[in-house]
DNA sequence: TTTGACATAGGGGATATCCCTCATGCGGCC
DNA sequence: GGCCGCATGAGGGATATCCCCTATGTCAAA
């Protein structure tokens, strides 16, 4: 079989090098491609072939769910293993409905890293044991309701809403904001109504944690 | 002169592995030990002798600055690199007070970290030119009056504070503390108030996005 | 033993939040 | 033209927040 060009996607470059001289020594594989963002990681995806991916959660321009559907859009073929700080059930489950075949924490150990590729090159599912207890559960009851929530919710926002989401989530009041968008204060109060109702969440700490959870801010 | 042996302590096995696939060609290093706690590294610490420590800032038991003081407390003598997600300058102040001689981030490239290494092994300060700019700044008017802000503050709350403090970051309301707390609202208010009082934060939101800042949360 | 820190609890008040409803103007779309 | 999504704005009300204040019991340290 032919080597497999896999591309990596983080952030971090010392992160990359580290995920680059795990996957070396196996000479199966070839690293092809690196990319610090999506934006770079689209582009090298329209230029090159790619076998596997590995795609980082937390990007700076997208959201590495988001990610895996343009790329998935562009190259249907390709494996992608997604690689995340969290083991939370819902970045896993999302990641696998938006097209990712393999998950990996940071916590996990090198080896896994080794495993996942050769499951995701022999056309496998790959889920790290220490995560896959309660994802499998979830996986399998895909009919309850709410599937693709958080990021999907995300995406119903209008442009306005995303604004003002973001300022709140930064711990502006109303008042600050409306300020800054030269606006009436209970048109801000509407627009984070809307948001909380959409995202259905609770209160505006929800909302900064959410913020982050997709990594809006911080 | 004799190999220098380094001790790395990040939470992250695959990013150790990284920082180790990074060190090992060069033979004037050795990778003596470690961590992926505080507490374990600690331990090491008080067992064995390191001349250089890798410490990443954000450790699930302990901050890595807190750490930092503990290591050198310990050790005087071992020179310490921090290793952070972020370029926040108040970070990086914060780990120099605490006694760090090295600061990189891991969006730095691989050959900064053995420049870093150099640097510590030789006696010298190591900072990441990227964030160098404006932490010289900070770091030459160090009588601009709050040095240690907001680890210093965090280590200022009481057990139960803390408490309250993630219940609140957590998105709960007063109400719903003082149920799982079994205390009136108006004790959590009290506590709740205490801590932003001495964490000098505004807003519940504010606070929310400290707790994940000093990863209490998420 | 007195002092001080801590956790507890309450009063009171200004302000912000959260949750409705209703209304207007502006663009697309069918 | 009529419909709909979007942004804008307002009114009103229940609840939570944020900011003061005082006060009591406990426990450890000085």
């Amino acid at each position: 079989m032919a080597i497999k060009k896999i591309l990596i996607i983080d952030d971090h470059p010392l992160f990359r090098e580290g995920l680059k001289s795990i996957i070396r020594p196996d000479p199966s594989y070839e690293v092809a491609g690196e990319a610090g963002t999506a934006a770079e990681a689209l582009k090298l995806v329209r230029g090159a072939q790619f076998d596997i991916a590995v795609v980082d959660i937390t990007l700076p321009d997208m959201s590495g769910v988001r990610l895996v559907r343009e790329i998935k859009a562009l190259a249907p073929d390709i494996g992608i293993i997604m690689v995340s700080m969290h083991s939370k059930v819902d970045y896993i489950v999302e990641s696998f409905h938006a097209g990712a075949v393999g998950y990996l924490t940071k916590e996990s150990a090198s080896e896994k890293l080794m495993d996942g590729l050769a499951c995701v090159a022999g056309g496998e599912f790959f889920l790290d044991p220490a995560v896959s207890l309660e994802v499998t559960k979830r996986l399998l009851d895909f009919s309850g309701g709410d599937e693709t929530e958080s990021e999907a919710a995300y995406d119903s926002l209008t442009p306005r809403e995303r604004e003002v989401f973001r300022l709140v989530a930064e711990g502006l009041y109303s008042k600050e904001i409306a300020g800054d968008l030269s606006i009436s204060i209970k048109t801000v109060e509407h627009h984070r109504s809307s948001i909380m109702k959409k995202l259905r969440l609770n209160n505006s700490v929800e909302l900064a944690r959410y913020a982050m959870k997709i990594g809006l801010i911080d």
